[in-house]
DNA sequence: TCCAAACCTAACGTTGACGTCAACTTTCTG
DNA sequence: CAGAAAGTTGACGTCAACGTTAGGTTTGGA
């Protein structure tokens, strides 16, 4: 039921759309941080919309908060385990005290990974205002260009 | 004359006071990012209260930002070449045209990394907000733990 | 004075995150 | 239906940022 096909992206459109490298994607897939949604019959790969965003969302937090890719898997594993917990409820095979367990489970999770980025933003915030001020001085100099004292 | 000790740092107390090894600091040295103020007679490094605020700022850096170390390099040298004018502006040595040059580059500089920052505290702010939303929901399931929709 | 702890230089090793090449196979396009 | 372009697996290479080891020297405290 449902024969709509899923719109999946090729290598190709994936490394163009996200600046990237095909080698790029084939790793992450060895670290198991994501899996193409189908294969051609010729085995090439083919990614859907979801696994993109995923992919996304790894570089996001590679680059911006410089995540390690072994702790990135750790992040998605408990985002995955959040999106099962909410498959098994549909299906009403949800265990109240296992729910909970694992609603806590990634409650630390998602607390821990806000920390950090609370952190990481009070600290680029103390770095903007350091520069700020250089570049307000350098202004100053470069404007009143007399002879103040430096 | 002015005969003060400056006040100066072992190795030791540099490493346990940055959570870093001796390395590290050796490493950062071998790469022109800071040179050791004084050496013991024996050659031991010693490192006076500029360098150790200059290692911390490096740090800061490297870790919240993501600067690889030879970008910090560059802009290091520009902070330095932004001192030198100011000490030959003492000695009167400052050609006004020298002296606009090198504050413009500088300027040029520091709107540079301010532009990274901000894309940083954008992507941040944006990560933050998608954590935050998450974790809204499952304190929600945590809270009224009863059957409502996933 | 003696000795453990700290430090030195020089060199090689490791880890993460890919880059690159070889030798094919599949897929798209004219 | 050919040929270029894109993709495959497998393996080795690379680069930054240190870690580690070897073989000595210096330093501070009992």
């Amino acid at each position: 039921m449902d024969g709509q096909a899923p719109n999946l992206w090729t290598v190709e459109q994936v490394v163009k759309h996200l600046g990237i490298t095909p080698r790029t994607l084939r790793y992450y897939e060895e670290l198991g941080l994501i899996t193409p949604a189908a294969r051609t019959p010729g085995g090439h790969r083919l990614y859907d919309e979801a696994t993109v965003a995923e992919v996304a969302h790894i570089l996001r937090l590679k680059d911006t908060l410089g995540f390690p890719l072994r702790e990135i898997q750790q992040l998605l594993a408990a985002e995955r385990q959040l999106q099962a917990l909410r498959e098994s409820y549909h299906r009403q095979e949800a265990h109240p005290e296992a729910r909970r367990r694992v609603l806590m489970q990634f409650r630390d999770v998602l607390v821990d990974v806000m920390g950090r980025i609370d952190e990481k933003m009070a600290a680029l915030t103390a770095l903007r205002e350091r520069y700020a001020e250089k570049l307000a001085r350098v202004d100053q100099r470069l404007r009143g260009d007399g002879g103040e004292q430096p």
